[in-house]
RNA sequence: GUGGGAUUAGUUCAGUUGGUUAGAGCGCUAGUUUGUGGCACUAGAAAUCAUGGGUUCGAAUCCCAUAUCCCACCCCA
């Protein structure tokens, strides 16, 4: 094995494709449902948008980019994430005319140079979507239930949805003010990440795993408690919104997100089943984007879900994918006289959108067949002299054995009517 | 960046205290007499034992380094 596929990447193999055919469908279905489109975006951008879309402070940007300088001398980053891409198409675009929301959807990969474990890869797959333009929270809610109903349509069960409000930059400052207040006289016995988020981001302590932080992040003043009069009433208008569509959450006011971008509403859907990476998809809002990449100020909102997660969580609650067979007919030749017809009949029912295989490396009879019955095609024709004189043949259904004749100029039309 | 475990045919795994030609299941190919698959049986192809050093008369087996995979910290999707 001398090349090997690169660390944190993976191939997927035309065995396994079905699912991510499914789960791709299905998501662009529920998406168009709620009026989204495709967009479609650059997999690298220059290094700049990165470092102010996604914040100079988060590890994301800090330590996990993969950026490389191209032979013209420009800083290019591949896209840790689907966001920023997006919200720079939108205000190069000047979609700010067009009619809000403007809603878009995608289905990207997305790189960070991590490293790698269970559902946490340096290569991976995100679903996302991202609405301009409306400052919700009626949106925050739809969105929230555009993906309860595609966990359903995908047979996902009881995955659960965190939801949290991290406020407006106006309280958010305020609110630091008075965590660092609280944590300010145990200093000495936090750990050297927390000293340093003390100064750059206090509100990421709160959700430090050390367990000497830990104890006294839990009693910390909680910042949905500290939220102004207009983040709070954006936040009772979104729950009540979700009570109101039947939808259950949680509220988790360790919910940070660790992109700077966010506002507000945070949101995630937890399982258990994917190890300790459960996040399989993770959102919120982002009111301050557009405007720190240049545009005007839009609000925004939107999520990424991973769906290399996705599919373990499919695999976990053992959910059910069809596996359809494209390839409805295969054709046993016994003769050399019987090839070209094959040929011309394959193309027909090719053209006729109706899937055939033929042998194609001069295996024997009985071994035709073991291949078809292998490959699991329905229907199979033998075209031996007999039939290449007469003009008929056989198609036999392979599930039960049986045979019916059909003139070989029929063979088109028989399928067609399957 | 930091830990722990692993690495032997395509794949899942055996391989005794270091000892001759490294095994099996599944998969693949062919066959079990002539124009009909599944089951069964037989045979075959397929391995630089992750890579590079070292110890030894002798290494898949012991030692060191590196790479990769898995798991966890951290972070996120």
């Amino acid at each position: 094995m001398r090349y090997a596929a690169q660390k944190g990447t993976k191939d997927i193999l035309p065995q396994e494709i079905f699912r991510w055919h499914k789960a791709e469908r299905t998501f662009a279905d529920v998406c168009h449902s709620y009026g989204y489109e495709e967009i479609r975006v650059p997999t690298f951008e220059q290094t700049d948008l990165f470092q102010r879309g996604v914040g100079d402070t988060t590890d994301v940007v800090q330590k996990e980019m993969y950026t490389f300088e191209d032979k013209g001398g420009r800083s290019i980053t591949l896209r840790p994430e689907g966001t920023a891409g997006v919200a720079r198409s939108f205000i190069e675009n000047g979609m700010t005319s067009l009619a809000s929301p403007v809603r878009m959807f995608y289905n990207i990969t997305a790189f960070r140079y991590e490293n790698v474990q269970k559902g946490r890869m340096r290569e991976f797959h995100q679903f996302g979507l991202e609405a301009f333009g409306s400052e919700g929270p009626e949106i925050d809610a739809e969105i929230i239930s555009l993906l309860t109903v595609f966990f359903e349509k995908m047979g996902v069960k009881h995955t659960k949805l965190c939801i949290n409000s991290i406020g407006c930059p106006t309280c958010r400052a305020k609110y630091n003010e008075i965590l660092k207040d609280y944590f300010r006289p145990h200093m000495d016995e936090l750990c050297p990440d927390c000293k340093a988020r003390f100064e750059k981001n206090p509100l990421r302590m709160i959700d430090c795993k050390v367990e000497g932080c830990k104890k006294y992040a839990v009693n910390a003043p909680r910042l949905i408690d500290y939220l102004c009069e207009d983040c709070n009433a954006h936040f009772e208008t979104l729950k009540a919104e979700l009570t109101n569509l039947g939808i259950n959450y949680t509220i988790d006011p360790g919910i940070v997100r660790g992109l700077d971008y966010y506002t507000r509403t945070v949101f995630e859907f937890v399982s258990e089943n994917v190890g300790t990476q459960g996040t399989i998809c993770g959102g919120g809002r982002y009111d301050g984007l557009i405007e720190e990449l240049g545009g005007t100020k839009v609000p925004g909102i939107g999520f990424g879900m991973g769906v290399e997660r996705l599919l373990m969580e499919c695999e976990a609650q053992q959910i059910e994918f069809e596996n359809p067979t494209n390839v409805k007919v295969y054709f046993a030749n016994l003769c050399d006289e019987a090839k070209p017809i094959i040929s011309k009949l394959c193309l027909d029912l090719r053209k006729a959108g109706i899937g055939c295989e033929r042998d194609l490396v001069g295996r024997s009879f009985k071994a035709q067949m073991k291949y078809a019955n292998k490959a699991g095609i329905p229907y199979l024709i033998v075209l031996g002299e007999d039939e290449v004189k007469n003009g008929k043949a056989n198609i036999k259904n392979m599930a039960d054995g049986s045979q019916e004749e059909v003139a070989l100029d029929g063979i088109v039309n028989f399928f067609e009517n399957k």
